[in-house]
DNA sequence: AATCTTTATCGTAATATTGCAATATAATAA
DNA sequence: TTATTATATTGCAATATTACGATAAAGATT
């Protein structure tokens, strides 16, 4: 088929795997980075930094936009985007879920 | 084009896209969580669990042995799976820093 | 107004992913 | 040996992703 059996899954972790796919791509992990490395989030000039033509990069911020991972105000001529600690604690509270159960286990019987 | 430029990336960059897009599907989140439930590590019983066929489970499984973040053992007739806290780490480790950063910065201009 | 700058969208080609039936492999049980 | 059980591989169809040239949209500058 190619189309995710999404409906089989629960809310959770569909979005789960949302925000794991949006991160999972280099470009995007650099947008990330790029955006962390910034003082100020106006980032007008995240084009040239980037490998990427200019479409390609939109496309991409676009894709972290949907996920939640950034947030994106126009400002005047260009527009501002910084990060959305709130979508990516989503993901750290499912690594410290797991980080919590393997303690408890810890089965070593691989 | 389709594939990723993923040459003009850095290594590090591309690690954490590759673990994060191994865990960008609802199957591979299932997985996941599955064995954390389970006591031991030993999952014959994995593809019951998913709403999927077993050749698409073994495919997803597969990915998250290809990213590193389950190691499997054979155990006679069936399959050892368990979750590599290592990988995982990686992660988490990505995760802090940016926590780190935004804590520093605590730029709220959007 | 005319131009520049920045970002978004459209269209399209190349490639990757998802899913499963059919089949293969390999260890165990009868 | 002949099932049985558990997992992997192959082949293929449907869909998604990635990338970019061309073009559009919208505010800023001259």
């Amino acid at each position: 088929m190619g189309a995710s059996k999404t409906d089989h899954f629960t809310e959770k972790q569909n979005q789960l795997a949302a925000i794991a796919k949006a991160l999972g791509h280099p470009a995007r992990v650099a947008i990330i980075e790029y955006l962390l490395s910034v003082d100020s989030c106006i980032c007008s000039d995240i084009v040239n930094v980037l490998p990427l033509a200019q479409p390609t990069v939109s496309q991409h911020l676009k894709e972290l936009k949907n996920a939640g991972i950034i947030k994106g105000n126009i400002e005047g001529n260009a527009i501002c985007y910084c990060i959305n600690e709130e979508t990516l604690s989503i993901l750290q509270a499912f690594f410290a879920h797991i980080n919590n159960h393997l303690q408890i286990k810890k089965s070593n019987c691989c």
